[in-house]
DNA sequence: AAAACACAATATGTATACATGGTGTTGACA
DNA sequence: TGTCAACACCATGTATACATATTGTGTTTT
């Protein structure tokens, strides 16, 4: 039962059901879920521990609310694990079988653009967003998974997870984008599998950044529309009344 | 009260009270304690959250048994986080306080070995040992902070407490390790502070590379033994009775 | 009219009671 | 004597009851 707690307020919070700042109620869930508070409370304490609550004390629970610093340090986080996966995998030989299902997961992007380009529409629908979604986590997945440390990967798991749910829905992506991050992937298997660790970091660390550029951006926008939406300036805004 | 259950769980662990393999009883804790079983399940649950505790459906929570695997990955991240913070701070211009009070941690090694030679002895005594696991403690916590990734930083503290829990009690340190690990450090500070970004990655990594080779050495050494007071043989062993 | 204090309502934190599943022991049968 | 089955006890997992703290509202006082 906590178990099914756990995965429903977790879809709730990736769906926005329930908006950071707003204090969650552990009857309510106890009533929508037909259990006690108990299982509730343990799935809370376990979301809070990984980091997508936030809990004080005799004060409730709330969504956290990431600010602009904490997309920088979740891809920093992102980028110190991936690079240092990425050289070891440069330095090791790795199985041709894994290989080729890597190379698999970074052809579908490219399959996806195809299809793109021919529905003639600017951007993914959200079927084509989800595959790219899933896609994309598998490739980094695997980049990790072959590097074996089985902690590293749980730590970017957790880190992927909370980028994903809290980074701003960006749009859809269109063709472009789609041809740059198939020609990255593509470019990091090369060097991984040509045995050259100081490409393959670096062609990785831009790969990320360029992410964190992309999702920074969208943060900026979001924060400019809603300071519009909600009459709060920017900064020195006019004084109204 | 769910705060004292944990600190005080974690020290039972950290002692060797509870070991691995051994289930642990709520009921027992709560006795103790002088509580009941809720608080103890919400500290039990954040201790596995944490990854030093093991808990099976229905079959109860145990002390987590570190192999050499887990050794190696856990330096591993430590390793990765680290050198990206290395990197961060010798790219950055840092605040001179922050980099006196560095120094000062770092020169706080040399002192112990200073005391360690004039004393005679051949390895620092417990409260010496203290002192060191803290100076050490905090010089790395000082490379973190300096690159102000807050994350980072609790994933690392995360990672350092599940090394120092479980990776066995080395010998106290000599007076050539303690000269060793303070040259290590300052040649770090001097790479940082000149701005290297490519030696000071190289030296850290040496140096966290050098500190796994010791954990693996006593971590051998210590499965050895244990084998051998079981009568369990390493490998093919004398059949008996 | 505004601020402060008091009281009530509600939510969290803790304790206890209950159900269910698993393990260990004992007894019976082969 | 060994093995299998049944029963009992104790563990975890869940529900509920209770205490305490915080917040909101209303009244009173300045």
């Amino acid at each position: 039962m906590r178990e099914r707690a756990y995965s429903y307020i977790q879809r709730q919070i990736a769906s926005g059901a329930l908006k950071p700042d707003v204090p969650i109620s552990e009857l309510v869930l106890a009533k929508e879920l037909k259990m006690s508070r108990t299982p509730i409370r343990e799935a809370l304490g376990q979301l809070v521990a990984e980091g997508l609550l936030d809990q004080s004390p005799n004060r409730g629970t709330v969504v956290v609310q990431l600010g602009r610093q904490d997309i920088i340090d979740l891809y920093e986080l992102r980028e110190a694990l991936e690079v240092y996966s990425a050289r070891k995998d440069a330095q090791s030989s790795l199985r041709p079988i894994d290989l080729q299902r890597w190379q698999d997961l970074s052809d579908e992007i490219r399959n996806l653009k195809n299809e793109l380009e021919k529905s003639g529409k600017v951007a993914l629908n959200a079927d084509q967003m989800h595959r790219f979604v899933t896609s994309d986590l598998s490739f980094h997945n695997m980049l990790m998974r072959m590097a074996v440390n089985g902690r590293m990967l749980k730590v970017v798991n957790e880190t992927r997870l909370l980028i994903r749910i809290f980074a701003i829905r960006r749009p859809g992506y269109n063709p472009a984008t789609l041809e740059r991050i198939h020609q990255q992937h593509d470019a990091i298997i090369q060097a991984v599998t040509g045995h050259d660790p100081e490409l393959a970091t670096q062609l990785l660390a831009d790969h990320i950044r360029t992410s964190l550029k992309e999702s920074l951006d969208a943060y900026d926008l979001w924060e400019q529309e809603t300071s519009l939406r909600k009459n709060i300036p920017t900064f020195f805004g006019p004084t109204h009344d």
